[in-house]
DNA sequence: TGCGTTATCCCCAGTTCTGGGGAGATCATC
DNA sequence: GATGATCTCCCCAGAACTGGGGATAACGCA
């Protein structure tokens, strides 16, 4: 990473898993940053809501640092902590987002030091360095850490949790999947206590949040 | 696509989401595969079962269909499936996956007539077009899609909500923001209004949805 | 053959949400 | 000075959800 990173015309990186929740995870997080910002980065939890991480969420391939609006609207708390990595020496950079469902969210970062330019030709090459640069990482972690830490639903459980996120009533799932109400109830039941949550609401947005359900079932057909 | 694919080499393409049947709201499907094959890829379904889809599902960056089987184990199913596009005219390809958070699983593929050889070099490349290519895909579907009027939250029921995407009941709501539960119903009451939706999931995953609050609000701080 | 997983169904008590109906205060805008 | 939007609070009845406790059957795996 050093070494291409270098050879790439940049000064840092970081090949990171967007972790917030499960801490006791084995997760990917080779960093380059300026101390300063790795800090206080840690020190106040930003890995969910910086800008940077939160736009990686949005999209498919690598974007500027500069360009970040184009992904998401920032907020006022969004430009200071973007001034807050300036001012710690992170120039502008590129971030490439590398999701797989089930997995944590992660992302492959090279960025300039404060004040350079970055040349946005350069967005393929850093695409996929970033990309196998992240696969590398997330195969070698895998090989210490084969434990799956993402709990799955069972198929039954994954539709009732799709009709949860729609709003429907446990009657009314019942209804649809022409099953008991009783059951539905259990399976929801079922499919809480994989995620350890006590709400369906809850339930619904962890479910969507790993890919065990997509928007796509919430809104289509 | 078609002269992309053509000017690497392949004869056939398909960039599409993962999507359980006919093309859904707001999915890419962009395919010239032979005809055959995807008349009966739709007939028995198999956008889940489908190995190279599965494969696709846990991964990172592209491979090779004749290498699918570092990625997932092949049942004998699987096999038949893989004769059988061969039979139809598939050869060897590269697949790209596609993933974001929440949104349908995709993914972007190249392959050769049957018989013909794969150059493994080329996956560089592959992975460089599949991955711009559905995310142009993408961009172009959301533009295109019916524009649903997008309702906006003050910023009291934007909290409210927030929370209510973090499980909590109205009375725990009312004791993080520190007003009355009273008041808190109010909040949500308005903010269903506002979506003309009658359930708390459903408020929670459309205002995520149309990015009133993010994921970052629901897992973060 | 036994064990675990999954899917199906049932009961009950207590909590929480939903959908009605109100009201008063502030603030900006017209 | 009126009007609308927002935020705050209140009451109530019925529906829905949650957290316990059960049960049976089918299936694969060891």
């Amino acid at each position: 990473m050093a070494e291409i990173t270098k050879a790439m015309g940049f000064r840092h990186y970081a090949l990171v898993h967007h972790v917030d929740l499960k801490p006791a995870v084995r997760s990917v997080h080779i960093v380059d940053y300026p101390q300063d910002w790795v800090e206080r980065f840690q020190a106040r939890r930003l890995y969910a809501s910086d800008p940077i991480h939160r736009a990686s969420h949005r999209t498919n391939v690598g974007f500027a640092w500069s360009a970040v609006q184009s992904i998401i609207s920032l907020t006022a708390a969004d430009r200071s902590i973007l001034a807050e990595a300036y001012e710690a020496g992170l120039g502008d950079g590129f971030t490439v987002p590398a999701h797989i469902p089930g997995e944590l969210n992660g992302s492959c970062s090279f960025a300039m030091a404060a004040g350079e330019m970055l040349d946005h030709r350069q967005l393929p090459l850093v695409q996929l360095v970033g990309s196998f640069a992240f696969e590398a990482a997330r195969k070698i972690s895998r090989i210490h850490a084969p434990q799956s830490e993402c709990p799955s639903l069972t198929e039954r459980q994954a539709e009732c949790v799709a009709l949860v996120a729609r709003g429907k009533t446990d009657w009314e799932i019942s209804q649809i999947l022409g099953i008991g109400q009783e059951t539905v109830i259990q399976h929801v039941k079922d499919a809480r206590d994989r995620y350890g949550v006590t709400k369906r609401t809850l339930l619904a947005i962890r479910a969507l949040f790993d890919g065990q359900i997509s928007f796509a079932d919430v809104f289509g057909r």
